[in-house]
Order: structure tokens, then C-alpha cells, then sequence
DNA sequence: CTGTTAGCGCGTTCAT
DNA sequence: ATGAACGCGCTAACAG
């Protein structure tokens, strides 16, 4: 009983580059070399092949391909999560990118577990993939060193590569910080508290490095990092802090959920931003400019982000070498300003950075 | 010269399944059956094997293997974008589920149009994926009846499927707009507008179509589909609405990018809500809780949505078989009643709907 | 329990 | 300009 799963006509067996062959009376040679123009084929027999591939509708194998050829065409995405904007955001651009460059991509996530961004990395080399993007989770990415990885072009995205000879793209973490802290200085501000994530996160840690030397340098001092990991623990925090012995006049966040924890708080607390307490962060979001106040923020150059990070990675595989030394991209950000600062802008002023590339270096954690 | 390419002592070439079965004294087949584990092997040739495997770092290569077996153990995702955040945690979702069942995900964005997403289904057939979930562009994704569909599992997701033979996951768009528009109906309105994207997009058909049922039942005049696709132009129909004759008194947004929109033009209006104008709208997001005033909304199970796509499809990966009819699965939403609309819950209200699961129809449109 | 043979669909190599 | 053989790495089918 052939075919008992087939519920159509259809011939149960893909079409192959043979059938296309017979049907034009040639050689499979002659099909292979018109597909991929790798040699001349006479205009006679090449109609001839096109008319038999149309006819049965063939369709390479784009599998036996890569498993012939040394390209797979394919290259690996692993984030964190993808419901958070800015890796969704990075994402978009790498997709774009890869397909200009006739690529595929293939996403996964890590849900910021270095277990589990290891086996999906795993994986993917198994899958013969022809590079990868990386935005890796806190601690243990040693794993990239391992001798798997030295026949695969990395970057990493967002954080540092852990291995210096890897690409890297992230933003001017500790300057944008530096300057949203300063801002709220210029305001005024003595006691100034910076909120947080995980303080495992790179960012946060640069983030936070910058927050320091803006206080440092205008002669404050700098808080303790508040860390808040949800809704209801940011509001115990925030009021436990404002009714302490010297309580913040302001406060910056370390990312959009921070702020979005804050803006909760305050809501929940009844406290008039920005007249009790100012507000900056870090992130720039979809509606921060709706909200009322509107809110002061560093933005991220987020698509640039990704698309610098998939631009890298096609430019290391056109070349296939492998150098010892990466490049680490560090993109500027722009300060953001609006109204939860204190300031009354019509619309919003914008202050920007300039980009910077630096080979990658050893160790040159901002810390 | 070898391998002038390769700066590292690697072997340069990958250690394939034959050089572990002559390290290890045995045939290809012995280690083949031992990672399947698709037969018996003595628990000492095993252990001879497993050194090997270790010894030469070896990783199967499941290109091959996908090549000679029949499935690839991957599938094929594609959406409009990958930055909209219902987009996004769909995709978070089918990833999730994807690893579950130890498949791949190739990920690739369509920007809403047709000829790409039809290019992108072409490009990910010819890398023999086992199924694909996509949420297909407006019109004309007829190219899904193509015979060269007829040998891959399809389902869509959050837009009816094209062809009755291929599963959909969709949510009560029509009862949940009809829902939102009601509560604004009880609250004493009489005009109430109905702002939206894109006429074409299945959604906003749907969610229109509800809001009419409400205004039809109780006897209030629908008003037209008024179209919005940027902040700008925003500010300028909201104020000509509300200058006409008959000015509206509240508004449904159709999505939450309407809503942004609707936001930023109160603003700009410095109109007071709910005060002078009530809001509601369709999709909650993030901070529609933290804002002032919190935002009424009819909440979508989005997760679900992406994985309940994913199950469907598995299922039909594992069952092997290409039924004529498909299902269509409408998921309940939920109205979160907060405080746009006139209401003063001191947290937000919740109402439920519940699970249909219908047999796809030829033309079922909710028209 | 284990090995041998024969492809999966394609592209490289050498021949014509 | 075109074709025949071989092999990429793996597994299904059949031995033994």
C-alpha cells in the first residue's frame, strides 16, 4: 500500500533534481549549473530545463545543499526573552539583515539561564549553522571558549563577548547613565536613588558605574544599588526609602520594567512626579512620551543595535577568517529630555552621543 | 596548503560518525543505533563508544540526518513584525513550545505584505521544514492552496486560515469589541467612535463588526470606521471629531498601537479622561495599568494564543496526516474594566469569556 | 546484538 | 558545453 499517509495525488516523493534532468533529457550536471550559474549553458537546452523544472514544479533541497557545500546559509539567534521589547526590537533587525544577505535564522531563547543558552548554542553548531548571534545571560558564557566554537563566527549583542576574540556590540552604558544622573543633578538633586534589575546584568552594572561617577564627580553621594525585581516589592522599597533618614528627591531606572515598577509605585504611593519626586531612565519606550508626566529618559539606539550586530557577523563570514582580536562596537545613546525631570519642554530635547569602535580588548569591564 | 583558513589547531575538517566507529573498533551503524537508541547495543561496545564520542568531541550532524530521514525537526515561523509586542510573545511562545518537542524554529518577518511572505514560505519549504505557523498578510495568501503546500502541516495564528484545510488559532474578537463597546454603551454613552488601523486587517474587520452588534442592539447609530495610522493624523480626526456636529463621547481604540495613538492625541488636545471624553480599547499591554487614568481594556490570552498554534501543529507533525477540514480554535478574551471608561474600581475588574473550538468552515467570516 | 549495502539530493571532479 | 562517477554524513533495510 503505497503512499497510505498521502491523501492527495500529489507523488508522495519531493521532486528531485533528476526528475528534472530525465524530463529535459540531460544531465543532472547541466540542471545544477543553471540553477546556480556556476558555468554557461547553451540557451536551447537551458529553455528546455526550465520549462521541466516549472512542469514539475521542483523545488531544491536546500538541505543536501548546505550538506554538500560548506555553507549552511542559516545562522542562529539566542536571546533572553522575546517578549521584551528591546530584544524583539534587536531581533527584527537581524531577520532583516539575514534575509538582504539570503540567509535564514534560527531563533531561540534562554530565558537568561546559562544551562539552557548552552544547549540551544549546542544545537544550533549541530545544526551546522553558519554563524551566531548571542545576547548571553549573566555568568558562565565560558562555554564560548570551548573548542566547538572555534570553527563558528560569533557576536554578541547588547553585553560583551566573554572571549576577546569574538564581535560585540552594546551602547555607551556607563555614559548614558553618567548623563541622566547628571541631568537630574543639574536639577538640583542631592540624594538621587538608582533602581535596578538583577545586578548580574552587565548592563545594570555599567549602568549603575555611571550613575557613580556622576554623583562622585559633582561631589554627591552616590546611593546604595535599590534592586527590584516586582511590582509589589518596588512599592515597599520606593516608600521605605522616602521615609528613611535621608530620602531621594529623585530617582533613576535602570531599564524600562524599573521605570515601569517606579511609575506603579508613585501611582500606588500618590506622589506627584515631579514635583515630590523626579524621575529619568534608561530604555527610551513606545508611550513614554504619552505619559503624563512624559518621561525623561537615555534612548537606545535599539534596531541600530541589532543590525550592527547582524552587519559584523556577515562581514566575518564573507571573510572566513577567524582573528584572534574582535571588535567591540560601542554605540552612543542620546539623552532623552522631557518632563519627569522637572523641565518643561514643548515637545522633547535631544542630546546625542557619538559612536565608538575599539578593538576588543582582554578585560575592559567598566567596573 | 591545508587549511589556511582555520588559525587553530582544530582538525579543521568535522569529526564525522565514522571516524568514532573506527576509534571505538566498530561500524557506523553500532553508533548510529547507539545515539538513537533505536536498538540494542551490549552495555561494552556502548561504553567503547561513548569514550570515543567524548575522545573526538564528536556532534551528529543533523543536516544529514534531516537529509536522510524524513523529518527535519524544524519548523517555520512568520509574522508581519517582530517589534509588536502580540507578535513578539507569540513567538516567544512558539519557540517555547518548539523546544519542548526538540525542534527548531526558523524565524523570518513578512512586514504585512503578501509577496514576501509568500517568498519567505517558498524559501523555508526548500530547507524541507515539517510545518509552519504564520500569520498571514491581508489578502491574497492564496499561494497557501499551492500544491507545493499540500505536503507540509500549516497553522495560522491570530487571522483565519486562507484554505479550510489548515488549523487556525484566533481570539473572540467580535464578542470582545462587542463587550468593550457595551460597557461604554452602560455607562451612558450615546456616540461612540470606533478608531482603528489598517481597514483590511482581519482584526480590525472583526473588532468593528462587534462594536456595531453593540451600538445595533442598543439602539445607538455606528458610527464609521475611523482610520488612523499615525500620531499626527490622530490629533487632526480626533479634533474634527470632536468639532463635528456630532460629537462623540467616547472612544474605542482597536488595538493598543490605536490606543498610543488616541493617548497622544488627548494630550496634545489636553482633553480630560473620562472626564470629557471615556476610553476603551482592544489588547491590554504593560503599562495600561500604571497609566492616569488606567486603561479599559479587553485583554487577549496572547501567550496562548502562540501556544496553543504550536500544540496544534505538533499534534499534527505527530499524527502524520493532512486532513481536508481543519479546526479553528477561538480563544476567550477577557474585559479588564479599569478607569478610561468612567468606572472607579480600586484595583481592575475582570470578566471572562470561554474556549470555543469549531470545525473550520468554507467562509466563516465574521462579516 | 552487529555489520554491510544502498541510497537521501546535491555539487565537485574529471572526462568528453 | 555537457555527462558520469563519487562522496558529503547519516540511517533504512537487510543480512549474519
Amino acid at each position: 500500500m503505497p503512499n497510505s499517509k498521502r491523501s492527495s495525488k500529489d507523488a508522495g516523493r519531493n521532486t528531485t533534481m533528476a526528475d528534472v534532468a530525465k524530463l529535459a533529457g540531460v544531465g543532472k550536471m547541466t540542471v545544477s549549473r543553471l540553477l546556480s550559474g556556476s558555468a554557461k549553458v547553451s540557451q536551447e537546452t537551458a529553455d528546455r530545463v526550465q520549462r521541466a523544472i516549472r512542469m514539475l514544479n521542483y523545488q531544491p533541497n536546500e538541505l543536501a545543499r548546505s550538506l554538500r557545500s560548506v555553507h549552511s546559509k542559516t545562522i542562529a539567534l539566542i536571546l533572553p526573552y522575546l517578549y521584551d521589547p528591546f530584544f524583539a526590537t534587536c531581533a527584527h533587525a537581524v531577520s532583516t539583515v539575514a534575509t538582504q544577505h539570503g540567509y535564514s535564522v534560527l531563533i531561540t531563547t534562554s530565558d537568561e539561564k546559562t544551562e539552557v543558552e548552552q544547549m540551544q548554542a549546542s544545537s544550533m553548531l549541530r545544526r551546522r549553522i553558519d554563524g551566531m548571534i548571542i545576547i548571553p545571560a549573566p555568568h558562565g558564557d565560558g562555554y564560548l571558549r570551548g573548542s566547538e566554537f572555534s570553527g563558528v563566527h560569533v557576536v554578541t549583542l547588547d553585553r560583551p563577548a566573554p572571549d576577546s576574540r569574538f564581535d560585540s556590540v552594546v551602547v555607551n552604558n556607563r555614559g548614558g547613565a553618567r548623563a541622566g544622573a547628571m541631568h537630574l543633578i543639574e536639577h538640583g538633586h542631592e540624594r538621587i536613588a538608582f533602581v535596578g534589575l538583577n545586578k548580574s546584568l552587565y548592563t545594570m552594572q555599567a549602568r549603575y558605574a555611571g550613575y557613580r561617577d556622576a554623583m562622585v564627580n559633582e561631589g554627591r553621594q552616590p546611593g546604595a544599588y535599590v534592586q527590584c525585581t516586582s511590582e509589589e516589592e518596588t512599592v515597599t522599597t520606593v516608600h521605605s526609602l522616602l521615609t528613611g533618614s535621608k530620602p531621594p528627591t529623585a530617582l533613576f531606572a535602570a531599564n524600562n520594567l524599573t521605570m515601569r515598577y517606579l511609575l506603579h509605585a508613585v501611582n500606588v504611593l500618590r506622589l506627584d512626579v515631579p514635583g515630590q519626586i523626579a524621575l529619568a531612565g534608561f530604555d527610551d519606550f513606545d508611550i513614554a512620551d504619552v505619559l503624563q508626566p512624559s518621561l525623561t529618559v537615555v534612548r537606545q539606539p535599539v534596531y541600530q543595535v541589532g543590525e550592527m550586530a547582524a552587519n559584523l557577523l556577515f562581514q566575518r563570514i564573507a571573510r572566513g577568517e577567524y582573528p584572534s582580536k574582535g571588535t567591540r562596537v560601542v554605540l552612543p545613546v542620546e539623552l532623552v529630555i522631557r518632563r519627569s525631570c522637572g523641565c518643561h519642554p514643548h515637545g522633547s530635547t535631544i542630546l546625542r552621543g557619538k559612536t565608538q569602535t575599539v578593538e576588543q580588548q582582554v578585560e575592559d569591564q567598566e567596573e
